[in-house]
RNA sequence: GGAGAGGUGGCCGAGCUGGCUGAAGGCGCUCGCCUGCUAAGUGAGUAAGGGGUGUUGAGCCCCUUCCAGGGUUCGAAUCCCUGCCUCUCCGCCA
């Protein structure tokens, strides 16, 4: 949630920078909107002040065994006109609020401006590309001839793009969280095993709420939200709470199922495991000093990119362009694995920071040190990483001329042997 | 699923026979005094948000906020209704 009050102070800037992120909604309604609300509370004030003194004045005189009777007669009407202009504010209120909920974060002043994903910038490559002088086979051959998973009998109980694994596939599932989540602790963050479905608020503060609502899982009866990430509980551990500064930083991993509806998105990536229902996922999460935020960005993306490294994978890091940006997102860096068999890019991870707009919808704050005044504070996230496309980078990078798969070194001890066969 | 308790400031916790209670008391925190240091003691201060004014972060004035929404009333933290949430006990269950 942006503050009412840049789109005050700077409304012009605020509209080019939300076109920029291929926001099209105008500004000015709002603009009009806040200035009704301003004006009403203005005369709202008034009466207010005057009922309150008035009452007063009547307290005393009660108590002076006095009579008010005239003072309580007038002081009817007055009430009776504070009451009507109350709910006009109230209802004026809701729609500015419902409006701001809509509106996505700002792109921070270093992301490149561009439409969509084609104007997403490359920042950098990781490790010589993978060479073969045999004829490659794509993971979904590789895996079924291994029995890694069984696509078909996870459609028969659940649907398709919910995966089904088997055997050591489903050891090497397991090994790959379980690898990632202890990388992460050895390096700082602190691990959590979060609920997988949270309330409307928490995903509200997340930003998956309310624009999103149609890409989630929701149960019927207790309205409850599966999550799309561990970003959503994990971020939410601190809603409405004031830290310390000397709190500061924490960082959370998490392992997480993740559900998404994707609707919308049929017949792209129906295949394997490009896009699914149902997936695993190791997530990052930062709550830092707003001042740190950028360089946390940084420390974060690394963290990610350590996995991959870990584990030989060729990547690429790209930076995205401003309409590419996700909607609480200021900026955001991708890590794209490189999958041999496919012959494609593979999306493993976002790592964004959202300044405050997560903090403000959670109302997640810290008490600064210097002044000992309440800010919101920053939050961050990333995947460190989710697992399908990691696996698809794996199997089709690992793969030898006989079929079977050899292991990263440090998978070893995970899945307790060297390699798939 | 059944029965009960409760939601107050950074935290704990009074108030709940309606009116100097924006809220006692305590803890914590800040500044000062005291002390050789620490502890203890002691004095003062200590919620957030918004509007106006000044004008640019000095101040001053006002309003809102005691879970949320509605009602009663001249006036509600205090009374009534609805909802949400938390906790306890019983039942069921991994």
């Amino acid at each position: 949630m942006l503050p009412i009050t840049i789109f005050r102070t700077d409304p012009d800037l605020v509209e080019k920078r939300l076109a920029d992120k291929g926001e099209t909604s105008a500004i000015a309604p709002l603009l009009e909107l806040d200035q009704q609300i301003r004006q009403l509370t203005t005369e709202l004030n008034n009466m207010r002040a005057e009922r309150n003194s008035t009452s007063e004045e009547i307290a005393r005189l009660k108590r002076a065994q006095a009579d008010a009777g005239d003072m309580i007669t007038s002081m009817r009407r007055l009430s009776e006109r504070i009451k009507g202009e109350e709910g006009r504010l109230a209802e004026l209120q809701t729609r500015l609020k419902a409006a701001l909920e809509l509106i996505p974060n700002l792109p921070h002043a270093s992301v490149p401006v561009g439409k969509d994903e084609k104007d997403n910038v490359v920042v950098r490559h990781w490790g010589p590309a993978p060479d073969f002088d045999f004829k490659l086979e794509n993971h979904l051959d590789l895996g079924t001839k291994l029995g890694l998973f069984d696509f078909d009998r996870g459609s028969k109980i659940a649907g398709s793009g919910f995966p089904l694994y088997t055997g050591l596939g489903a050891r090497l599932e397991r090994g790959l969280i379980n690898f990632m989540l202890d990388f992460h602790v050895e390096r700082g963050f602190t691990e959590i095993f979060p609920p997988f479905m949270t309330r409307y608020e928490s995903s509200l503060t997340t930003g998956q709420l309310p624009k999103f609502a149609e890409d989630m899982y929701r149960t019927e009866p207790d309205e409850l939200y599966l999550i799309p990430t561990a970003e959503v509980p994990v971020t939410n551990i601190h809603r409405d709470e004031i830290l310390d500064e000397g709190e500061l930083p924490r960082f959370y991993t998490a392992y997480s199922a993740c559900f998404r509806r994707e609707a919308g998105s049929y017949g792209k990536d129906t295949r394997g495991f490009l896009r699914l229902h149902q997936f695993n996922k190791v997530e990052l999460v930062k709550f830092v000093r707003p001042d740190d935020s950028y360089d946390e960005l940084e420390t974060l993306t690394a963290q990610a990119e350590a996995i991959l490294q870990t584990l030989g994978l060729h990547y690429r890091v790209l930076e995205l362009c401003s309409g590419d940006l996700s909607f609480a997102a200021a900026k955001c860096y991708d890590l794209e694995i490189w999958a041999p068999g496919e012959e494609k890019w593979l999306e493993v991870s976002s790592c964004s920071n959202f300044e405050s707009f997560q903090a403000r919808r959670g109302n997640i704050r810290y008490r600064r040190e210097a002044d000992k005044k309440v800010d919101f504070l920053h939050t961050l996230n990333g995947s460190g990483v989710a697992t399908p496309r990691l696996l698809v980078a794996l199997l089709e990078t690992y793969q030898t001329p006989d079929g079977t798969v050899r292991l990263p070194e440090v998978l070893v001890p995970y899945v307790g042997q060297k390699e798939l066969k």
